[in-house]
DNA sequence: TATACGATCTCTAGTAACTAGAGGTTCAAG
DNA sequence: CTTGAACCTCTAGTTACTAGAGATCGTATA
């Protein structure tokens, strides 16, 4: 049994952010000493690593908590798991394409002022100013 | 001189929205008629439509609120238009290539689980709950 | 001119996923 | 037994909006 601060330096997960965490359901409540003091064991640990990959990953805390349910029920499909790993994936690979075109239009606007002149000429300003300055859509 | 939703019309950015530009100080205190109803005209206009432009460019509400101090004054140096260029730019990026990242090791897991079985021998379950079935950090 | 009705007003609260701080208690080492 | 780090709960703040309540305004039509 160990403290929430022990917890916090296996995991790399700050302290509120555990308490958050059980706030909203994704841990138990965890196990009190007789002073009130959260303790955990390796269970506890265990599924808190689960929460902080996930969530490293980039899965809301909605995600992980129908993650978890089915963790909870072994002998249910796992086809919600596959789901929810799939539409995660196609989030990301929808934001990188976003990014990549912001990217393209930014670099463009930025090439264009070197920061020496004077505001009323700056091609960063006017391109935000006038979209139509744009090479694509964005 | 017209009313916000019509202003609303003309920059795709929602009414609330609008309001909201105004109390942060990003758009001026509208007119106003006798009976309290915003008012703007083109300028009112073309301040909006560079905020849309610039958000939509990924530029955060501080970051608009140091360009748009810049634009109303035209003799100062463009620098600082340049730096939130190149900062925007960069953040950009980073968040490319973390994504990237987090893109493979996602279709690496989705790939693993078809969604057929049952969730207690789950690829995805089992990536999650032990980092070091990782092909990478992230 | 009267009425209807969509548009507008302000204000509060909610979203996601935490983070920060106040004020008070507990644990463990010395 | 004292001390001080770690812990507790609670509230409020973060970003950039969005939603809703309840009241008022503006204007087209009868």
């Amino acid at each position: 049994m160990f403290s929430i601060g022990e917890l916090s330096r296996r995991t790399k997960v700050k302290v509120p952010t555990i308490r958050y965490y059980e706030e909203m359901g994704l841990l138990p409540k965890a196990a009190r000493t007789s002073g009130n003091q959260r303790r955990y064991d390796t269970a506890g640990l265990e599924r808190l690593s689960f929460i902080r990959h996930a969530r490293d990953l980039g899965f809301s805390i909605e995600a992980i908590s129908s993650l978890i349910e089915l963790q909870e029920h072994p002998d249910r499909s796992c086809e919600t798991a596959a789901v929810i790993a799939r539409s995660q994936l196609a989030e990301v690979r929808a934001k990188i394409k976003r990014l990549k075109t912001l990217e393209k239009e930014l670099s463009r606007i930025s090439k264009g002022c070197n920061g020496a002149g004077v505001s009323e000429d700056c091609y960063v300003l006017a391109s935000l100013a006038d979209h139509t300055l744009c090479d694509r859509e964005h």
